[in-house]
DNA sequence: GGTCATGTTAACTATCCACTTAAACTAACT
DNA sequence: AGTTAGTTTAAGTGGATAGTTAACATGACC
């Protein structure tokens, strides 16, 4: 025996081995895609053996799950607090493209993880919008999406309603605001390697053309729907 | 005789069965993901033995490549002649929206796969810009890209700053615009499992949607860069 | 110190899957 | 007919990969 693991306390106590396998493949899942992603990679990333992640996760599928769920669930509550709240839209229109820009910015490949995600497994949305309120660990699950969803849709359907009836904004549905809300904000991340491959933006133009995207888009957005 | 060798030789029938690979190549990989595409199933798709596959495109990689570059070379010239010709700004957005929309209306799946394709195989756009001018079938692929992006951002930017120095428009950069653009369009699409499953949207409210927003976007544009 | 539950590992299995091979078919041209 | 070149197929091969198994480790609790 040459060598076993003898090493043990003083680093590998952090975090528990399934929130550290649940990063790991977070990490491999966005990076290869689900179907490009590989157990092996996983293990060696969480630094575990391959079988753990069967114990943990009984199969690949299960774990993919768990990990667009724990993506999902990140992202959607945020900004639908933000939408659902009473401040005014001018104030939802900033708050919105600034949070964000800003969150995604710091995690640039989960837009198109997830749009891979939704088109090659819808199965995963659906049985999130279906499934129940909170996870047992207390993990962000947002609470069951189609009412939440239905709620944001309402109070920005009527604050959008009233400014049509004041005169002060065209008429627009909020499902159409809110798609275009989302689109003018995700877009740089979806289309940035053609930036950089076709227009040669390197990292740090793409960081510039993010914050003059930053702040231009408020405005854009609000003077789109001016009558 | 229905056919003689008079011109080139190679290309009369053998073409059939290419084309027809190609074609179930490109459904299956729009399908599952480049990753998660089968041979197996392709050929299935094709009406053909496996082996054919390989003996056309010899490894899965180069059909991959194949069908990307297919895809690509038939979106970007249409949209480049249109941004890049003498129509004014309004002409150029209103036909934007409708020849992205029409198009993208009719094989709604493809900006997910293009969008999974450039994050998981930066390498082929890359390939892409930087091969030759046309193929030897004189089929639809764009001669080098880079200049034609650029020849289009000029034209855009030109028209932006005299708008701009008009004092008729608020001043943008063309690579803004252009992103703007494509974001407004392309999201219906990338989004449409998120409006099926939370929203409960069927295919028919989907078009709907997708009609009211070919009718506003040009004006939602265009009032957006107002002064 | 024995037993039990939970974690963890190395080694294994079975299947999948891209790719190969060698033979057969087809048509064109002697 | 015979030769040749291009096309197509059935049947493999080898390696990758998800999932399994059985043994081992560790600590808790009696």
């Amino acid at each position: 025996m040459t060598d076993l693991t003898m090493q043990k306390p003083s680093e590998p106590i952090d975090d528990q081995t399934e929130t550290r396998i649940l990063r790991a493949a977070r990490a491999v899942f966005v990076r290869r895609g689900t179907a490009g992603a590989r157990m092996q990679e996983i293990a060696h990333e969480a630094g575990v053996n391959q079988a753990l992640l069967h114990y943990y996760f009984r199969t690949k599928e299960r774990l993919a799950d768990a990990v667009f769920r724990n993506i999902a669930g990140r992202i959607a509550p945020t900004i639908a607090v933000l939408l659902a709240s009473d401040a005014t839209l001018e104030q939802k229109v900033e708050r919105f493209v600034h949070l964000y820009i800003d969150n995604v910015r710091e995690h640039p490949f989960l837009p198109a993880y997830v749009i891979a995600e939704l088109h090659h497994h819808p199965e995963r949305l659906k049985s999130l919008v279906a499934s129940a309120r909170v996870d047992q660990d207390g993990d962000f699950v947002a609470a069951s999406i189609t009412p939440l969803a239905r709620q944001v849709l309402a109070k920005l359907g009527s604050q959008l309603d009233e400014r049509a009836a004041n005169g002060t904004m065209r008429q627009v549905s909020p499902e159409q605001f809110l798609v275009d809300l989302v689109a003018l904000c995700v877009i740089p991340f979806v289309v940035q390697p053609v930036l950089e491959s076709v227009l040669g933006m390197d990292g740090d133009a793409f960081q510039l053309f993010l914050d003059e995207r930053r702040k231009r888009l408020p405005a854009f957005i609000l003077d789109a729907l001016r009558p």
